[in-house]
DNA sequence: GAGTGGTCTAGACCACAAT
DNA sequence: TTGTGGTCTAGACCACTCC
């Protein structure tokens, strides 16, 4: 469907909302190439006209595609076709527990340790205390359909979540209870490729020297570091995976 | 600043939007425990005669709210507090060449392949083409300040990029050429930790047998397959990271 | 039936950009 | 000065939920 610039083009009459049949067009057009990256596309008032609505049912679709970060949008100038921005690939990395459950497979977790943890000075940096506050630290294997699946190695600041040690981890895993306890501020990340050390590898029933696919992750609350946690994956039976 | 049920707010008067000032004072509301996690907060009816606006005002600031996942509607029911979200880990993979350039080290590369590929049968049906259907290969080490980082073996469709081996790969990444040529629809993406084979070892400079993190990344750009992509990273230096 | 959200209108006034 | 987007209004009709 080509459509002159001055052409009236006719909604659906299905119970499709005007204004998302208007993000669906000029998606559309930007997808075939009509519209090409930095092109300005009609004004608010011409799809109006073209579209026979109101101004503002065509303001929320372009509002809506500009938040989208589809449309660009500059006051007094006109609207254009964002840059494509993806450079990046982004992936999603979801609790375990409710990972394997969306599988539709059984988790399951054993707990290995769950003690007030002899922190070396370098964790307490790490976590920006003092040698003199307390740092809670727990060990879970998680498994999926009983295949030992990750290594959860824990660290958690007392001040940020004292009942820690209370909890009881075979219901609730420590990220869901210290989502409860620490509203999340940011995260940092950092995922790896190591050899199995020989602990791990036992945990995870794998022989020693296997590659792991590790993920350090540290989240901070309040300003303050509440977690460290290190997790390990066997390389040769799990893969963080996803699409958008 | 406690508000009474039927008490009217006033918005200040400085030049922020009212739709803005009302999210503003919702997510306060949150943020303070006053409304927590499944409650009902006020009708717009309510909202709008709280902060003598219209309710159209009151909707835009509701519907952003629930659009960014702080509220949930329901038609006839009522606006809720929405759970809290982040269960989930967002790792952002950017193309290799910006990640070097961005730490201010130089990025290189070295094309080792460039040709009509001579594709399996099962990479014809991951590309879900014809046996006829010609598919382009390249293998492209890239490093930073001379090191081998990644090893980036890349499959691509020719009905979507027929001038990919015409490119120069030594000015611009196959990923910046895909995205002029074939715009993005969907990525799907895998990360795993394996034992480099040989030849990938050879090329990546470290010992054979040694864990890499391996990113695989299948592009799909209106409705067809436009690429499939295995990257190699030597394990002992180099590893996804970034905060959010 | 009363209350909720979902959508839409036909105007309006404003800030800003291009000319 | 004209055209653009940014915001807001005071209504309206509808679909849905709950009682």
């Amino acid at each position: 469907m080509t459509t002159n610039k001055n052409s009236i083009t006719k909604l659906s009459e299905t119970d499709i909302p005007a204004f998302q049949q208007i993000k669906d067009h000029i998606l559309d057009e930007i997808q075939k190439g009509v519209w090409k990256e930095g092109d300005a596309i009609p004004s608010e008032a011409a799809l109006a006209k073209q579209f026979s609505v109101s101004r503002m049912t065509v303001n929320r679709a372009v509002r809506e595609l500009s938040s989208e970060q589809f449309l660009t949008r500059i006051q007094g100038s006109g609207t254009f076709v964002a840059q494509q921005k993806y450079q990046a690939t982004l992936v999603e990395i979801k609790s375990i527990a409710e990972e394997v459950r969306a599988r539709g497979h059984v988790h399951s977790s054993e707990l290995h340790l769950l003690e007030r943890g002899k922190p070396t000075l370098q964790l307490h940096q790490q976590f920006r205390t003092d040698p003199g506050i307390i740092l809670f630290h727990s060990v879970i294997v998680h498994f999926e359909n009983q295949i030992p699946i990750q290594v959860e190695d824990r660290w958690v600041n007392s001040q940020l979540a004292p009942a820690y040690l209370q909890q009881n981890f075979s219901t609730i895993t420590p990220n869901e209870y210290l989502m409860s306890a620490a509203p999340l501020q940011e995260v940092r990340y950092r995922i790896e490729a190591v050899t199995a050390p020989a602990r791990i590898a036992d945990m995870l029933e794998i022989s020693h020297n296997l590659p792991c696919l590790v993920l350090h992750r540290v989240t901070i609350s309040g300003g303050q570091v509440a977690s460290i946690a290190t997790m390990w994956h066997p390389g040769n039976r799990y893969q963080f995976a996803g699409q958008f």
